[in-house]
DNA sequence: CGCTCAAGTATACAAGCGTATACTTGCAGG
DNA sequence: CCTGCAAGTATACGCTTGTATACTTGAGCG
């Protein structure tokens, strides 16, 4: 019974769901208080004891829950872009081999997951915004908890990004500390993009651009820029007056 | 006087400096009420009405004194770090026809600002809490008033880029987006850095990499890939030879 | 059926809250 | 000197809050 945790009790959902939908609207999680919260549950504001012990138990079993819904599934995403953009077998992608085709397999499913990503956030909207906010929020508890959350998507994304081949072979130290920058960027976006519906499209692009500049920033830094030299040479002249054009 | 608005009545100051306090502490700027606020500061409850007529009122008040504080000390550091960092004049900062020079200034000019960067963050932590955490809090009027203050960052940096040829010529909403992503991202680790003083060191390496990487990546989705291969060739090498060792 | 125990309820109370109203202080300007 | 006004204080009231204590309900199960 206890095992199947995720499946939750009656008056927990209740509270659970309450939680969300208050702390999404306006307020600070832990700046709300037990009786509105068992209000907006329907429930008598003693319940909500039977469930949680303080406001930071509720907030855990939030946070858990947010993971379970993002972690499995973000995976999930990567692969299915990457399974669907590209017809060649993994061993394929050899970025000193076939450095076109690798990026053009990193760019795609990079657009995808982003694309499929920002749905998530707009269907969860509520989740997102709790969750961002908790991020630096009053509670000690949280903040680490969520802390812990982003961590293992950013280790998810370093080990789907070498398994995906969607960058060079690089130190896993750094790839790491790439997929905790494009986590932590992804989340602030995600606020941008529910704050302000009107330019969702403009931020999925800054989104895209971001990742393939960082991918290839650091890259770069870490001695493949034969690489993209090769494979940009034939933009470049476009874009070298381009740039012309702008300097001052 | 009231046009001397750095001067704040000793009321004000009190309050200000009690929020701040506060705020850091623990807590959320919009849960803390108005008593606690008083006591902390040592003045009658009531007395908060002849400065504010409300929270929010107070949180602007924070949030422009953050930006007076911040704002153009750090332009002024990105300008004295730059004219120490070379001894040549601006001119001489020419990418195309002098990139080594150029990147080595611009390299060292990120790791001057991104130093004192942090240690403003050090002394001034209170007040950088208080902003990122309001950044995603709960007041709609704060929120906008901090993006907006971190617009200007991001503004005053894409100038300062150009003009002190930090990157080589690109369209100013490419030099744009860079500067917000470096915004957002300095905050995000501001706070890392003050919720981690064992990883200071390690935080102000992962920022200044990060940083250089955004250039480089977005110099070369621009065309200039040309002008790093040319740099670089000499570590390439012993880059390549190391990323081959780390590819499974 | 009858027991048990988790989930939910009812009532109560002291504490802290925001704020209204009215008073005091002290300094600036004529 | 006195007058006026901003800043600060005192008291008071009605509300909400967290939580303690005791009660009710109902489903699971031997």
């Amino acid at each position: 019974m206890e095992l199947a945790s995720n499946v939750l009790s009656k008056g927990k959902r209740l509270l659970i769901n309450a939680a969300v939908r208050l702390s999404a609207e306006t307020r600070n999680l832990n700046s709300l208080s037990l009786r509105e919260l068992a209000r907006e549950a329907g429930l008598n504001p003693n319940t909500f004891y039977r469930h949680f012990k303080n406001l930071d138990e509720l907030g855990l079993a939030i946070i858990e829950e947010i993971a379970r819904h993002l972690r499995q599934p973000l995976r999930n995403l990567r692969k299915t872009a990457a399974e669907s953009a590209i017809d060649q077998p993994l061993e394929a992608i050899d970025w000193q081999q076939a450095p076109m085709l690798s990026m053009q397999m990193s760019t795609a499913v990079n657009q995808a997951t982003v694309r499929l990503f920002f749905e998530y956030v707009e269907e969860n909207a509520d989740v997102i915004i709790l969750g961002v906010r908790e991020l630096h929020g009053g509670s000690p508890v949280l903040r680490s908890a969520i802390r812990l959350m982003m961590a293992g998507f950013a280790q998810d994304m370093a080990e789907d990004i070498q398994a995906l081949r969607l960058m060079p072979p690089l130190p896993s130290e750094v790839l790491h500390g790439v997929a905790e920058s494009v986590t932590r960027e992804m989340f602030q976006l995600a606020m941008e993009y529910i704050e302000q519906p009107k330019q969702q499209a403009e931020i999925v692009v800054k989104a895209e651009t971001f990742i393939s500049a960082l991918f290839l920033g650091t890259a770069v830094q870490h001695g493949y820029s034969g690489l993209f030299h090769q494979i940009l040479t034939s933009e470049s002249e476009a874009a070298e007056s381009e740039a012309d054009e702008s300097g001052a």
